[in-house]
DNA sequence: CCGCCAGATGGCAGATTGTGCCACATGGGC
DNA sequence: GCCCATGTGGCACAATCTGCCATCTGGCGG
């Protein structure tokens, strides 16, 4: 499959579910990721052609747009993965916990590099997130991941508010407007700690992986009227 | 300039700075704007070329590339300015104003229809707002927009705290990280609540308008633990 | 075990998109 | 009035997509 293949990058956990043809659809198209994801770093995007992706990935172009809508979008899965990983863990938590800590033990849990995803991983969705913030088309392409994620999760949080409803009396409507808006704030600290933890953004002596900082991020929420972030000596008027 | 525009669609405001030549660029570009915009309402991306829209908007379509990097980025302008204006409303607030008043009432002042925007105007970006949640091409220049109005807001955040420095006496480091979180955390309000408005998604009794529902998302900031969205009995734990 | 069918793949043609290059026009500064 | 920086248009061409059809293969009932 992959011959011609110029660098290796992403073990992404190739999924074990499904049918042996979906296994196999789901391999050739993380195996495009791969490809396309190695062909970006080397040479940039602008430079890399539709056709040398299928050709890295062993497969006709006519292929590679059956998979993706274009060449940028190749990547999507890789930015994917993670996002994905933390929303099923908030999914798996049972219905008791309540939610900011469900958050935060999910952050801790896969935004943590070496649990359940290699470190190595973690340096190339790094390196990926870095080239997206240099190339406008890429930065698209993470923008829509985190947007999934975004939407994901508050599906997920539907789903939670059902189950609390079951568990409890309560015969309260989910707005859904509110559950979008939570779930905004939520991955919106997720995306914004992992956008700093790849610049580098983090000030020099605090915490610095991206669960450190996402988990920063949450924490923030508790005292919301951040003015100036904390000046310390003035408690709001 | 505009002899085959099949419909006139947006008013907005066109831009009265600059020298004469930036002025006419500006014109130019909304202008192109306007005609996509009444094209993909009229007949959808697909069937739009960008040829058409070039012919639509009375320039060649040299010169449409080089306003404009693919078809779909031509409306970006008419998503850009909503979010620009409330920007630019946090910008203009005094140094001394708490933070969650500054975005209360920017959101009051920019996300009311008939406030400085025609009411015209704001359904015809509601429209092409609906059309991004159907196609994700154009989905994609929404959500660019919105992430460049969180850019801009932590920009606007951090002159602030330069500012609220400078009048009180705090020698405290802005956190990079801290501050993007906030930024992405007050855009997701009016994000979330423009989309809503205009997907119909508010509840039926509930406030209706754009600035109505960002209001009533900054205020749920206030109580964070909103596990079951309030179920009432429980205050936190 | 065999043959059929749905679906995945590959090849090809052609429309559309996007870009480099050069010539022309125009506004702003001298 | 002249000149330069810059916007614009035209042309050619590379690259991106897409429709259509032929081929192959895994999944499935007989």
């Amino acid at each position: 499959m992959s011959s011609t293949t110029p660098t290796p990058p992403l073990p992404p956990a190739t999924a074990s579910t499904g049918s042996l043809t979906e296994r196999r659809k789901a391999e050739t198209r993380m195996e495009i990721a791969r490809a396309a994801a190695g062909l970006f770093v080397r040479q940039g995007l602008r430079a890399t052609r539709a056709e040398d992706i299928a050709r890295a990935a062993g497969v006709a172009p006519r292929t590679f747009y059956r998979y993706f809508a274009g060449k940028e979008d190749a990547i999507g899965p890789l930015y994917a993965t993670g996002a994905q990983r933390w929303v099923e863990a908030v999914r798996a938590a049972p219905a008791g916990v309540p939610l900011p800590r469900v958050l935060e033990d999910a952050v801790r849990h896969t935004l943590t590099p070496g649990l359940g995803v290699s470190a190595a991983s973690w340096d190339w969705v790094r390196t990926l997130i870095r080239l997206a913030q240099t190339d406008p088309t890429l930065h698209r392409v993470w923008a829509e991941a985190c947007r999934a994620a975004e939407s994901g999760l508050a599906q997920v949080l539907a789903e939670r508010l059902t189950a609390a409803r079951a568990l409890h009396d309560a015969d309260n409507v989910a707005d859904p407007g509110r559950l979008r808006f939570t779930a905004a704030v939520a991955s919106a600290a997720v995306r914004t700690a992992t956008e700093c933890w790849a610049a580098g953004d983090a000030p020099a002596e605090g915490p610095q992986g991206p669960a450190e900082l996402a988990l920063a991020n949450l924490a923030a929420l508790r005292d919301f009227p951040w003015d100036p972030p904390t000046p310390q000596g003035a408690r709001r008027a």
